[in-house]
DNA sequence: CTGAAAGCGCTTACAG
DNA sequence: CTGAAAGCGCTTACAG
């Protein structure tokens, strides 16, 4: 039988019809149940499975959820980032739960974004992930909700690109872990990160950062800041070019990478953190509890993002209503920061 | 049109038959070159795209993989095996490349087995990826082959399971890096990770480690061994266990996570690594690079792995046949074992 | 080079 | 509760 066996071999076997086995098959009452506990024995002693072509093409859904990663091009290939790892493992198992298989791709192997459309065919929903601004593909969007394909796009709410977006609010990220640094009485303060558009996570962070200034009435006139891309080389490069200029009480570094060289950097001029500089990062990856010392970061609760997109993609499936959320992220101290 | 075009209708608008446009989608030699490019540009034009279910019941193939994760009982949920991780997106990127999309699931959700039929079905081959001994999983990948699904296990080659498998020779790795420290003149040692059968990897890691100190007529009767799985506070709790015993010139951790305990309780002593003890891990992991000292481990080269399991399984579904390899790992020095 | 037709393995009205 | 039949959208012999 070597794995082969189709709803009708069972019909043959139990004596109904074929469409009989379907019902049994498909838990449906419209089947006597004696008839189906036998049907279901067959189906079982065969090992058979419903072929998922054939009733997807008949139902004309798939059942099947697609994952694309828009990476950011500046991250080699074998290090992806780690935040994104960690939605992936929770999309993943919310998707699982959910009933429906997960479908990953990462877009940035397709010049053109054939494949993109390729997965609106092969899934049911599509759910996006990645930082960066999303302009470049804004046009795509369009056309994706134009052909009625479901998609969420990870990422802050934003009037400007079409769709549904779930996201983590890095302004208030980044204004909490700067109050937490003000409350601990430091005055001079850095930061390290890009706030371009093209980085809308970096920059609401750091937007974050220089409001609670303000409000502490901390905030110079030119506020210093040095341009990095979360990589820990960057922040290393980034901090040496603080450190050549001045020694800030604390530097605010908008991911735990850079946070990781820039105490790189400060610990090769013979300078302490905590006590000579406090240095605090963002995204709670695993290096940054081993760091030394451990970061003081912020978390953006992943196992609930993975959750969220994955209920809000199959209500939209659904046909329901669903709106923009936006998380709230939570402060981790650890020692980077003196008490 | 709503992204609901069919081979009809781009028919009906081209005037030929259905068929001549499904020939010249698919690049058919057997369609005029006029007519075939008047169809793709309509095809174009309606962002027609083939549908897969119909496609792949027809042909009788899905052009998917699946992933199959076990994943280690012990780890949390939120944070999966580093090396895995790397692992899947180097897969994911070689399947990719191979035309195929990739299907990924964790099988500890599952208690039953279902969804690895299930997945079976669905995919034109299985690639199992995951530490631990198989044993319990045998019964299963005998089932499996029984069926005729087609499948590739991570893992070192053994004679006792069914199926190729492609995995890194962790004896060897084990071997080097403590010939390394060998080298570098240290005498006594200690070593930290599971041996038993149900870590095969950790195990043949140790087995490397003690052939080195054999070699070198360094191994005592009893060579100092404390069991510990692969997560930090155990890599801590063992090499405690250690230095509650003796000072070993080196300690050996059969992971990276591990290795990074270790050396928090060595320094919690008021040792210092390297220069007390020094100490190895083996992954390589992204933290493994920005711990207090970095560590010196084993990596083990997960995009050519990734490729070879992909390349091989698509063989193994041309019917190909594809014999087990053993991938050499290499050997990363670092600063924690001195020089 | 092209078209009419069969059929992949299901699900689901329709009729009983 | 059950069966005969249609049809999901393709691909591919078959006939020309």
């Amino acid at each position: 039988m070597k794995g082969k066996a189709t709803s009708i071999d069972i019909a043959h076997m139990a004596g109904v019809s074929q469409s009989t086995v379907s019902r049994a098959l498909s838990d449906s009452h419209l089947v006597n149940p004696e008839t189906r506990e036998k049907i279901k024995q067959i189906a079982k002693d065969l090992n058979y499975k419903v072929d998922k072509n054939a009733s997807n093409l008949r139902k004309q859904q798939s059942k099947t959820l697609a994952l694309l990663f828009f990476e950011d091009p500046t991250s080699d290939d074998s290090s992806i980032n780690p935040f994104f790892i960690s939605m992936l493992g929770s999309i993943t198992k919310a998707s699982a739960a959910a009933g429906y298989d997960l479908l990953v791709s990462f877009q940035n192997l397709s010049d053109d974004w054939h494949a993109m459309y390729e997965d609106g065919k092969k899934a049911d929903g599509l759910i996006l992930l990645g930082y960066g601004s999303f302009t470049e593909y804004e046009y795509k969007l369009t056309q994706l909700e134009e052909q009625g394909t479901r998609f969420l796009r990870w990422g802050a709410p934003d009037d400007n690109h079409p769709g549904i977006s779930i996201g983590s609010d890095n302004y208030q990220g980044g204004l909490m872990i700067t109050q937490h640094l003000i409350d601990r009485g430091h005055k001079t303060f850095a930061f390290i990160g890009e706030i371009n558009a093209g980085a809308p996570e970096l920059q609401a962070r750091y937007l974050g950062f220089a409001k609670a200034l303000k409000k502490a009435h901390l905030a110079p006139d030119e506020i210093l800041q040095v341009d990095a891309i979360s990589t820990e080389i960057d922040g290393y490069n980034a901090a040496c070019t603080i450190l050549d200029k001045t020694k800030p009480d604390a530097i605010v570094c908008a991911s735990d990478l850079m946070a990781i060289g820039a105490i790189r950097a400060i610990r090769s001029r013979d300078l302490k953190v905590p006590n000579d500089i406090a240095v605090v990062g963002y995204d709670n990856i695993q290096s940054s509890g081993f760091a030394t010392p451990p970061l003081t970061t912020v978390q953006q609760n992943t196992a609930l993002a993975g959750k969220l997109l994955v209920s809000n993609l199959v209500k939209l499936i659904q046909n329901e209503t669903v709106e923009d959320i936006l998380m709230q992220p939570e402060l981790v101290v650890r020692a980077s920061c003196a008490d």
